[in-house]
DNA sequence: ATGGTAGTCTCACTA
């Protein structure tokens, strides 16, 4: 199965370039970011006509985050356990009814900018609660993918001026610290595992011709409990979406896992 | 060094 992500920027404003994507690249799953849009006037119609269920957490304005499938999803969770008090809609998971079942969750993690200050602790709080949530799921040795957009540089060559982000949010050593604990709980970072030489971004700021530039950032990735990693086959970024008219900042990440 | 852009029921905020 060919599982995607993608930080659209607004579903609304980004609808016609989503579905000219989901018809080119054919993903079963597209985990969605930055939907920026309440449930009731997410385009539910638009989604199902092109052949995909669609379960989706939305809010105002800001944020929200939605799994798209062709096929059944169940055992739907919206927001992150440990603080009844969070309102941002940034994540959401389900199990795609394929083979034995594979679970997915949709992750617009917090920005966290400026720093130091109140969004900086949200973001770390955010994590922490994170990582409660990953050991917990590990339990159940369900293959896994967390994907989206992490706001996180895991290293220097993530970025195209490393220089230009000390003391940013992205990179700053606590929230790479919390990133690397995902991993040592046991999840694989699908594309740095696959491409351990090569440099590629999957976001480019609309400000200053970044993207003819090609000043990048990776910071949208895929991690993979160890029984979804088993099943991994390939994770590419597909930079074509951002040269497109009205485009998102983001473009979108892709894995396949070899499920029976 | 600064400011540049895009989206959202804004005239400010988030990224």
């Amino acid at each position: 199965m060919k599982i995607a992500t993608w930080n659209v920027n607004s579903v609304r404003a980004r609808l016609p370039n989503v579905l000219d994507w989901l018809a080119a690249a054919n993903p079963d799953v597209l985990l969605l970011q930055e939907t920026k849009t309440t449930d009731t006037d997410f385009p539910a119609l638009e989604f199902e006509s092109a052949g995909y269920h669609l379960e989706i957490h939305g809010q105002k304005s800001y944020n929200g985050v939605a799994i798209a499938s062709k096929h059944k999803l169940t055992n739907i969770r919206r927001g992150l356990p440990g603080d009844d008090s969070d309102e941002q809609a940034r994540y959401i998971e389900a199990t795609v009814d394929v083979g034995n079942g594979v679970k997915v969750a949709s992750i617009y993690l917090p920005n966290g900018n400026p720093v130091p200050g109140e969004k900086f602790d949200y973001k770390l709080s955010w994590m922490d609660r994170l990582v409660s949530h990953v050991e917990k799921s590990l339990i159940s040795e369900i293959p896994t993918a967390w994907a989206g957009d992490y706001n996180i540089l895991p290293q220097d060559r993530d970025c195209y001026a490393p220089e230009k982000f000390a003391g940013d949010a992205l990179t700053m050593p606590a929230s790479r610290a919390r990133f690397r604990t995902l991993l040592n709980l046991g999840l694989t970072e699908a594309w740095r595992t696959l491409h351990p030489q090569a440099q590629e971004f999957s976001y480019w700021d609309y400000q200053a011709g970044a993207w003819p530039k090609d000043n990048g950032l990776r910071i949208d990735h895929f991690l993979l409990s160890p029984q979804a990693a088993d099943l991994l086959g390939s994770c590419e970024i597909d930079s074509a979406p951002r040269g497109q008219e009205k485009a998102s900042d983001h473009t979108p990440v892709w894995c396949q896992l070899d499920t029976a």
